[in-house]
DNA sequence: AGCTTGATATCTGAAAATCTAATACCTGGA
DNA sequence: TCCAGGTATTAGATTTTCAGATATCAAGCT
């Protein structure tokens, strides 16, 4: 066959199964053959001497290696995107601080790589970033000390008042330790769920989000245990003790002692977290601002 | 032509045609043939919509979109050779911290898009990084205080004393403001500069080492003004205050304030700047420690 | 001027890669 | 067992990429 490198091709078509679950659904989103997946995931799994995927019968579903490597992946195929677009002239003479506030999840898993990126491109421009919980940046942003905002949408109260948009619209999955009995099934329902015992993470608001798609199904689920960290939620379900459901956002497939962890489709409707970007309509942004603000805008598809 | 995006064949051979400074000998470094790296380049500049190179007689130079295109592409490509030749299954599993030290340049040129880079491939180990001029460094190495130490090799005292292993070639290049009389010559000589006033960097023993060169010729630079900042140095230089010759690895094509700066290659031979990593022979590092030592020591090309 | 040298740009046919479409194959559920 | 919905394989058409020959261009000689 090649003893060529892996191509840039490769990459889209691999990130775009990872996204999609199934090579059939990838091809179409990217308007090409299935065919042309499957050998571009061949080849690279080929070049990498991994399996990226399992095959299952509805679709695929990504080894811990090949989640690795879609990490990587995505980040590559990021700043290509960042490299071809930018604004090669107006990006280097742009100066001055932007003040940014964060909520918790999305300042660990979705801003670093996202303001490295935008680092490279304005190296000129400061982000005063603060941490703060869903209703001071709401606050904050009405009141004007933060020229930008980060948040799960669907939390933000009164979103009438904002300008906003989304970002990053990511799937809830189930996760599981390898050996646990819900690893058995391909998509559990919340019913399979509420057996077993539930890990609750309390950061973001995320245990108001989560009750209300339990509610509209009318069941619980059985929370032994609730924690702000995510890490410790890791930990937990890696060694077994219960399971949760968060978005991929936050999915690694390992925790910090190397146990793995799966995630499972939900059989059930639930509804995928948004996380976007929100500001204050009343107020014009200055140049750097709204650079920031484009930059995170187009830094996720379309 | 094609609506097509951009490949990493073609970033790879504008990078070669970059590090060469001319199309035909990239072609030869890359194996292939010189109208292979032209489509290329033409290729990305047609789809970037700017020029990426001043096509001279000599050769090639980079234009400052190019350069800022540079670093980009050199991320992309070094991000993907990390991600296709990182070890995927003892990385996540290793942890632990390693004590680094860096001289001034190194730290604020050279490792952050290295460390990033390492810590997306090893993300539970942490790294204690230090600020530490050259000595300090030594003796750190040699007390077992760091376990490793990345610095300008050329200037290491006793370099018997260590082990070590060069990371990154450097060419020095002379720094002019586009008006400046001396960036009307293609390649100014030792003799040419020593007419105009000099700006002396004095951080990372720069001093000692820019009059190393210039005493085997016979000459003196006329230094009109040190200082330790590389910054103040790209300011001064693009305001027509005077020259200097430093390595590309500190080159950027703008100033802080956006006015631009160019490159020059000198006549005279200059010795090129070598960052290396430097470690105690008689301490056997543990496993972490190796793994960034060896990631530093592949991440630059072969 | 005209020539020589050393570089980039352009062109062409050939080779390699990638794609599509059709088909074979696999797996779980009725 | 068959069907439905997925992935893998194959063969032929298409597109991209390449090498080699040639055109072009700029600078330095004579």
């Amino acid at each position: 066959m090649s003893l060529n490198n892996v191509t840039l091709r490769q990459l889209r078509y691999f990130v775009a199964a990872a996204r999609n679950g199934q090579f059939s659904m990838a091809a179409s989103s990217e308007n090409v053959s299935q065919s042309a997946i499957t050998n571009a995931v061949l080849a690279l799994e080929k070049a990498l001497g991994v399996r990226l995927f399992y095959r299952l019968a509805q679709g695929v579903s990504l080894t811990p290696e090949g989640q690795d490597f879609f990490l990587q992946a995505c980040h590559i195929l990021d700043s290509v995107r960042d490299a071809t677009h930018k604004p090669r002239f107006l990006a280097r003479q742009l100066r001055g601080k932007v003040r940014m506030a964060a909520s918790y999840t999305v300042l660990g898993y979705l801003l670093p790589d996202l303001l490295a990126r935008f680092r490279a491109s304005y190296p000129e421009v400061e982000i005063d970033l603060r941490d703060m919980d869903r209703a001071s940046i709401e606050q904050a942003v009405l009141n004007r000390e933060v020229d930008l905002g980060v948040a799960i949408l669907s939390n933000i109260r009164k979103p009438e008042r904002f300008a906003h948009a989304v970002m990053v619209r990511s799937r809830r999955q189930l996760w599981v330790a390898p050996d646990h009995p819900l690893a058995k099934i391909p998509s559990p329902s919340l019913k399979d769920i509420a057996q077993h015992p539930y890990i609750m993470v309390t950061a973001d608001e995320a245990e108001e989000s989560t009750l209300a798609y339990w509610k509209s199904r009318r069941i619980k689920p059985n929370i032994v245990f609730r924690t702000m960290s995510i890490e410790a939620v890791r930990g937990l379900v890696a060694h077994g003790f219960g399971v949760t459901a968060l978005s991929d956002m936050v999915f690694r497939p390992w925790s910090l002692e190397g146990k793995r962890i799966e995630a499972r489709p939900i059989l059930d409707l639930v509804p995928p977290m948004e996380v976007g970007a929100l500001w204050n309509p009343d107020v014009r942004m200055n140049t750097h601002a709204e650079a920031l603000q484009q930059f995170l805008l187009h830094a996720y598809g379309q």
